[in-house]
DNA sequence: GTAAGATGTGACCCTGCGGTCATGTGACCA
DNA sequence: TGGTCACATGACCGCAGGGTCACATCTTAC
């Protein structure tokens, strides 16, 4: 957490100091984030950095948690009753919500990817710590209750879907961003449609059900 | 390409540099890894590091080169005649050999995730460079053909699903590896199995072929 | 034996890092 | 007016990084 300091500044220099600072993570990951520049970039000397917060570390998790708090604003009113919607259509909300948010705090998804990206490194486990012990967990839920009602097949390997839906998302992010487009519009939903249909129907020709999730 | 001091090195010693070598890389990310832990560890003097490669990059590209021909041994013989087999087939092969190769080089593996989560990185562009610009032509081109001979539904989006399935296979490599076993054996057949069927099903319940892929 | 060339060596250079601290400044209150 | 307290400042510290270089030491050839 930030000291007190930090808050008793005017707004827009917080707000500054956060804008940089968040530039610098975008572009430079934890470990080679230079506190040199954040502070020569915000104006501010280095002594008074150490005012505001602890540690590099002090600012890169408060850091997250603004993002976080940012994220929850995108979740659909949909998932308020999640046991009201077929598990496709959930999925197809929470993709939505992850990709509108990436689109548009483009260097907040920069930084969660170089996080993800060093799995090894110390910062990655203080995050995870404090943030994604539940999101495996939910997918599973969700899968379970999709097959207790007949929406998902029986047969497969939910811990293994599980992950690999969480973590496809991320695939799907990266996709959309870096071919399709870079802000949140209309293409963005029809990416989210056809990854859908593949997701219940797969890719293999002999399937009498396919091309119902698409409407494009 | 390191100089021809290094090529003129007894055997073992080029094989504990390169050993070393990799074991840092693999700990510690292309910047972080530290020469003077390198030549600390491989017992030689750092200005002989210098004699033997141009700077850390030239040692990490010589790396990158010597992994790529420890891989292609790994890669199927049905790959000599991709036009004999079908789409998921060859996707099986590829897949195999890809966890194969990351199962028995742990630490070449370590290094690849390394590297992909460090997109941004100038030495990114360099290793990709050399390697990367065929993967997803490679994909595309294998679903036209499976799309021409009515094994893949002619509706997906070929780009999209190259994409996804390139990137898929890093995703089923880092689920094995983490939660089903850390070497090369049957489960990793079941567990290929598995994205096969998915890959060609979906998970979808309503679909009268499902079921058909796995075989457990 | 000795000259020449290839190899080995580690002290050393510069740079930039995260982090500290003595000092300065200005607002507020008595 | 003087004291106090929150905040600002940038020179400075120790350290580790990549990279260099003058010199020592081996190998080979005549």
């Amino acid at each position: 957490m930030p000291k007190d300091t930090f808050f008793n500044l005017p707004e827009d220099k917080r707000t500054l100091i956060c804008d940089v600072a968040i530039h610098e993570f975008a572009e430079y990951s934890f470990d080679r984030a230079s506190i040199n520049r954040i502070v020569a970039k915000s104006g501010i000397a280095k002594g008074s950095f150490y005012q505001y917060f602890e540690d590099k570390q002090d600012l890169f998790l408060y850091l997250m948690q603004l993002a976080a708090e940012k994220k929850v604003n995108y979740l659909s009113p949909l998932m308020h009753n999640p046991d009201q919607h077929d598990i496709f259509t959930l999925i197809r909300e929470i993709y939505k919500s992850a990709i509108q948010f990436a689109a548009e705090n483009p260097e907040y998804a920069e930084i969660s990817k170089k996080l993800l990206a060093n799995k090894g490194a110390p910062i990655y486990r203080e995050v995870m710590a404090d943030s994604f012990p539940s999101a495996y967990m939910f997918f599973e839920t969700l899968l379970e209750n999709a097959i207790a009602r007949g929406e998902v097949r029986a047969d497969i390997d939910v811990k293994m879907f599980a992950y690999m839906i969480a973590s496809m998302n991320t695939l799907v992010i990266e996709y959309y961003t870096k071919y399709v487009a870079q802000h949140y519009d209309k293409k963005m939903l029809e990416t989210i449609e056809k990854f859908l249909d593949f997701l219940k129907y797969g890719i293999g020709e002999n399937n009498s059900e396919s091309q119902k999730g698409v409407k494009l």
